[in-house]
DNA sequence: CACCATCGGTTTTTT
DNA sequence: ACCGATGGTG
């Protein structure tokens, strides 16, 4: 077969796309871990392997494909689909639907999950709790044992979750997990071992699984050989992206699904390991090969073709610093004569004038603001540039930090309808019971009590007499959850009904309601774009929409809009332009992450993980001065802070070093434009 | 028992 | 600056 499509990769792409993959229909071939380097093109190696296998005869409904996020497995599915198309032909038809089986390790475990769920003891209809809804009930069991009044401080709700979760997620023993990272704590083993234990029967009896229990129960499905092998079986190919990134649960669910390897390919690149504080580990990449015998074949792309030769030169620098050599050095051939800049300037409020200043520059040149992003290492650090991103009318989404999800209103309408999905789910029904006005802690922890033992948790609920404080709002409470448990007024209806609902208790609760209720009703236009009220909640949680924007809603996709990223939720894309914020020692690396020096490697891999994200211009910014703490204005508590540790004076020889702005008093003209405010609006509101 | 005021400790990255 | 725990009041 002649295939034209293959033509443009290189010789080690073409190798990888076409590994054990034969002429003669047979497809399925040893395993295959493919060692790509940032820019090498990754991504649409991956695609081609998926389409060369579906092209060769591969059932598209029999491929699962783990990538990290679901944006990356839509643009997977995307890029898949195109190739697909060309060399089949459009009407051909093979790929309507067709990669159904594309997400996170998370969301996949939780479809097998309710497949499988009767044979393993599971309910169908268990709901997911987020992050912050496991700590929350691992609170409640915190009280019930007694350990929130303890003499010395016991550890807080994140803290006790971070333990468990680096204890599944890394299948290490309670003991070695506090030994190793947790050693303040290693005096309360035995109080948390009873916590945790709680905590275990407290999901069970509410028909709630955590992030974590998504992999923990798959790994125990598959580990019974004729559950794996039944899962195993439905799948004739398995692919896994950035695999430097998974833990060690993640790599046994793998290797149980495919033990011997067969079929099996994954991807990734040991110097982009930047998710350890999940329990990720690096050695899943690195011991791959030699978990199957003959050993998986390895094939490298080290050819980068994102970045100019200098920028990826001053990356190098930054990761060949690294205590231990990495698999691979990257090259290209793309020439430039402009060196990154690496920037000084006085303060933060400077770096968001210069950042706001280069953007519309760049944008003049025609260059969108699509192509150019703005990255940091904490999601806080862009704080004054949206302020003044917004203060010039410059659009813009952020990706990463605090998500839409996490807003108080946001939480209480999910609560309804959680609560309707699954009554045992007592996080989201003390949320929901105690926004009737005199309902708190104790009445609504009492009608939880008394509807829990009921087989029709709802039907129980309407039976309750009305608590005295609560009025009519009891009632119409009542018809609510009846009406949603029957679920006969469909979806999306039925969030319709529950904001309707919520409302005036919106009203009630907060001062600015009218922009939280904008919010609702963009949730309620994200809910319709799914098929039922449990695929909206279980993907929400999953997927939550990331994107934070200066407008309530995302921006529509024609839309022309700059980007603003944590460097984590950078990962696998690219810009033209790159602009780092705050590259000072204290932020990367962060001040809590010089711990260990396996942290303090991390945070140079961020380093490296950003840089390498930029095609054609990169700016490391550096303020002198950072202001900390209470966010006054006019305050003026600081600290001065130093280039990164990660570059030192011998890596500068990379850069072209200045400052901005260059002297003169064009700067004191630009500050006092700064501080305008807008009298008139302010004049206007002032009786609203 | 709900709700409000206050005080003290903490502060990253995310499925 | 923001929780969360704690104590007082109605």
């Amino acid at each position: 077969m002649s295939a034209t499509y293959l033509e443009k990769l290189n010789e080690r792409q073409r190798r990888a796309v076409e590994h054990g993959i034969g002429g003669d229909g047979v497809t399925v071939g040893g395993p295959l871990l493919i060692i790509a380097g940032a820019g090498s093109g990754k991504t649409n190696t991956l695609a081609h392997r998926v389409a060369h296998l579906i092209v060769n005869g591969a059932d598209p409904r029999r491929i699962l494909l783990m990538t990290f996020s679901r944006r990356a497995a839509a643009e997977m599915s995307r890029r898949v689909e195109r190739i697909c198309a060309q060399v089949l032909g459009a009407g051909s038809g093979v790929m309507t639907d067709a990669l159904a089986w594309a997400g996170t390790f998370h969301g996949i475990g939780a479809r097998l999950l309710r497949i499988y769920a009767e044979q393993i003891g599971l309910n169908v209809d268990f709901t997911i709790h987020d992050r912050e809804d496991s700590a929350d009930l691992l609170n409640v069991v915190r009280h019930e044992l007694g350990l929130s009044k303890t003499e010395s401080r016991f550890p807080t709700k994140g803290t006790c979750l971070a333990i468990y979760s680096r204890a599944v997620n890394s299948q290490t023993p309670l003991n070695e997990v506090l030994r190793s990272w947790y050693p303040w704590v290693s005096g309360w083993e035995q109080q948390l071992k009873e916590l945790f234990s709680g905590y275990v029967e407290a999901k069970q009896a509410q028909n709630v699984l955590d992030y974590d229990d998504l992999l923990l129960y798959w790994a125990q499905m598959v580990g019974d050989p004729s559950l794996a092998d039944d899962i195993g079986n439905r799948f004739d190919h398995v692919l896994v992206d950035e695999y430097q990134d998974t833990n060690k649960l993640q790599s046994s669910v793998l290797l149980a699904l495919k033990p011997g390897g067969r079929g099996l390919t994954v991807v990734g690149d040991d110097a982009q390991a930047i998710y350890s504080f999940r329990a990720a580990t690096v050695r899943n990449i690195l011991d791959f090969p030699d978990a199957f015998s003959p050993p998986a074949d390895v094939i490298t792309l080290d050819r980068n073709y994102r970045s100019t030769q200098t920028i990826l030169a001053a990356a190098n620098g930054v990761i060949e610093l690294a205590r231990e050599r990495f698999t691979k050095n990257l090259w290209t051939d793309r020439q430039s004569a402009v060196r990154p800049k690496l920037l000084t300037v006085k303060d933060e409020s400077d770096q968001a004038n210069y950042i706001v200043e280069q953007v519309l520059a760049n944008r003049e040149s025609g260059m969108l603001l699509k192509q150019q992003a703005v990255l940091f290492r904490t999601s806080s650090h862009s704080g004054p540039l949206e302020v003044e991103l917004t203060r010039r009318n410059i659009p813009f989404v952020k990706f990463g930090g605090l998500k839409f999800l996490d807003s108080a209103h946001v939480k209480d309408l999910l609560a309804v309808l959680r609560f309707a999905q699954n009554p045992r789910d007592r996080v989201a029904g003390f949320r929901l019971l105690q926004m009737l006005p005199g309902i708190g802690p104790q009445t609504a922890g009492k009608i939880l009590d008394v509807i829990a033992t009921d087989p029709e948790p709802l039907m129980a609920l309407g039976e309750i007499p009305a608590p005295p404080k609560s009025g009519p709002d009891w009632a119409s409470f009542i018809d609510l959850m009846l009406a949603l448990r029957k679920s006969d007024s469909g979806w999306p209806a039925e969030i319709a009904l529950a904001r309707s609902w919520y409302e005036p208790h919106l009203e009630r609760m907060h001062e600015d309601a009218e922009t939280r209720r904008a919010d609702l009703l963009q949730l309620e236009q994200i809910a319709a774009g799914y098929h039922n009220r449990e695929r909206f909640l279980t993907e929400l949680t999953l997927d939550p929409p990331d994107a934070t924007s200066d407008q309530a809603g995302v921006p529509l996709l024609d839309e022309d809009y700059l980007v603003l990223s944590t460097i984590h939720s950078a990962k696998g894309q690219e810009w033209r332009s790159v602009f780092m914020l705050n590259v000072v020692d204290g932020c990367i690396p962060s001040d809590l992450s010089t711990g260990t020096s396996d942290d303090l490697e991390e945070e140079r891999r961020l380093l490296y993980v950003g840089m390498t994200r930029a095609k054609d211009s990169l700016t490391l910014v550096v303020p002198q001065r950072f202001f900390t703490g209470g966010q006054h204005a006019q305050g003026n508590r600081h600290v001065y802070a130093s280039r990164t540790r990660f570059i030192p004076a011998t890596l500068l020889q990379f850069f072209e070093t200045g400052t901005w702005p260059v002297a003169g008093r064009e700067a004191s003209e630009r500050s006092a434009q700064q501080i305008r405010i807008d009298v008139a609006a302010r004049m206007r509101t002032m009786w609203k």
